[in-house]
DNA sequence: CAGTATCCCGCGTGATACTG
DNA sequence: CAGTATCACGCGGGATACTG
């Protein structure tokens, strides 16, 4: 218990900025798409209810890591893309997904079955 | 919705590892420390119940980050320390330090703040 | 179409006391 | 000293319907 015991503030901070069960989804999404519409963002996300969403991506704005664009008031159309901080931020999840592929294949190939699920005999409903 | 949309898999894996308010904290000391005794992780945590402190320690041992050792049954004596998993793990964390501290001093700085919290005239109770 | 309001539920977390 | 059992609570998250 030196005075340098606590170099892992800055990771809770950037815990704390990806806190929330969507955000890494839409990080990622506008890491890789520039900027997306509201509805458009709603849409590729499974299953979020418009809350909660909005709500998360609220905070990121609060964190500075996306920015809101509002092109037209009515109808509206408001778009979402990452501000420089969270470009940051999504490189630096790189080396996560590194670690988890590397380290973790298996569950890796767990999720990605589970999203897919082709549909085998099933009726969707 | 291309057949490449999620590559953001690995990242959910890593983020669920991670999951647990106690565990980043764990990490590093073990990443700080090779070895640290039961008694002694749950001393130098602030304020954690044993209780959620060993869950999450089962839990980031049954996810292969850290290992279990027991030394003596009697008196009972354990030590945990990182998987070379584990230790991937926290070298991959690194990246996300540096994008706080880059990215979010001021908060890094608050946390800092708030864990040193210098006995100013309050009396500790 | 973007965003808000309300209600509800489960789970992660905490406090305490107990066992070997 | 290491670990377990029990109870309780707050909050993140979900569902639905509504507003501008």
């Amino acid at each position: 218990m030196t005075e340098q015991q606590f170099r892992y503030c800055g990771l809770n901070v950037a815990l704390k900025a990806l806190t929330g069960k969507w955000k890494p989804v839409v990080l990622f999404h506008l890491f890789h798409n520039a900027d997306i519409r509201s509805n458009e963002l709603w849409r590729v996300i499974p299953k979020v209810s418009k809350k909660v969403l909005l709500e998360q991506l609220r905070q990121m704005e609060d964190d500075g890591l996306i920015l809101r664009e509002e092109r037209h008031h009515f109808p509206p159309e408001v778009y979402y893309r990452l501000s420089e901080k969270g470009k940051a931020l999504g490189t630096a999840l790189v080396g996560l997904e590194a670690w988890a592929n590397e380290h973790a294949p298996a569950q890796v190939a767990d999720i990605l079955a589970q999203e897919k699920h082709p549909p085998l005999s099933g009726q969707e409903k």
